[in-house]
DNA sequence: ACTCCAGTGGGATAAAGTGGGAAATGAATT
DNA sequence: AATTCATTTCCCACTTTATCCCACTGGAGT
């Protein structure tokens, strides 16, 4: 399980180093994808490979399953953690989530997500004044 | 599987390198075919044989099935890989998807795709506005 | 204050990608 | 049928980019 909000430099050779506390879970390799609202998501290969799987089982004849897939699939890169715990963030990645130098690495539960300094506080800002909306909206659902 | 975005060149005579890291699951011989909205794909030739039985076991009494399979088949090639991981785009293709001499190749799970690297670029825009609509319907339909 | 370690930076080495020339194949013309 | 011209295929070499490895720094804990 992967909890935790730290802000890591990504530097000019685009390596990132994960947090000390996510190494174990992550594993040698992982794979990095753009995802939702801005932000890079990073998955353990098992986590991956489920989500290949139900992708897998759509028809690339609509056209919704094939934006889809490549959305995901055409941007995404399978890579080593090196020694140091590092990875390497692609640039045409670095660029769409319009990384810094500094960015944010975040645990959420099984992935984890890379988003641009600035943009994750006002992120959180924003969710911060909806949080009570939010759970309203959930509890309807029975989510919570 | 087959996942990532490389940005190479197409030289002056119709040579493309596949990206090192497709290499071993392309093999020594490949399939280029059409493919949508304005791609072309490569295929491994296993994965070619098990598109073409599909399409063989649809009816071709449909019109638009016959329409497809002339798509696909009629413009499609069977090519080697060179020694240095270059195969060579038909001059026919390389027009239909209006190749200049920087092409994208991306990897989608089963097939690579080359576009034109603006209109990849485009592309990639217009699907990062639609990401998160599209997510949540395929998350609907249980896809994710 | 000293030690240890997560996180960071930089230089050396290897390899991916690209370009160009030589050899081979095929077509065309006399 | 033979020679020449053009096009394709193969091979080698270069350049740039990425990967590996080692060293440094600053902060936390003892």
């Amino acid at each position: 399980m992967l909890i935790g909000e730290y802000t890591h430099t990504l530097d000019d050779k685009n390596r990132l180093s994960l947090p000390m506390k996510f190494r174990k879970e992550m594993g040698k390799r992982v794979v990095i994808a753009p995802y939702l609202d801005g932000s890079l998501s990073i998955f353990t290969v098992g986590e991956w490979e489920k989500i290949s799987t139900k992708l897998s089982e759509s028809s690339m004849l609509q056209s919704d399953n094939r934006n889809f897939s490549r959305f995901m699939f055409g941007q995404a890169v399978d890579t080593d953690v090196d020694a140091n715990g590092r990875i390497l963030i692609p640039e045409h990645l670095r660029t769409r989530s319009k990384l810094g130098s500094k960015v944010v690495v975040i645990g959420v539960q099984n992935r984890a997500e890379i988003w641009n300094e600035t943009a994750w506080n006002t992120y959180k800002k924003s969710m911060d004044s909806q949080a009570d909306a939010l759970a309203e909206k959930l509890g309807q659902l029975g989510v919570l």
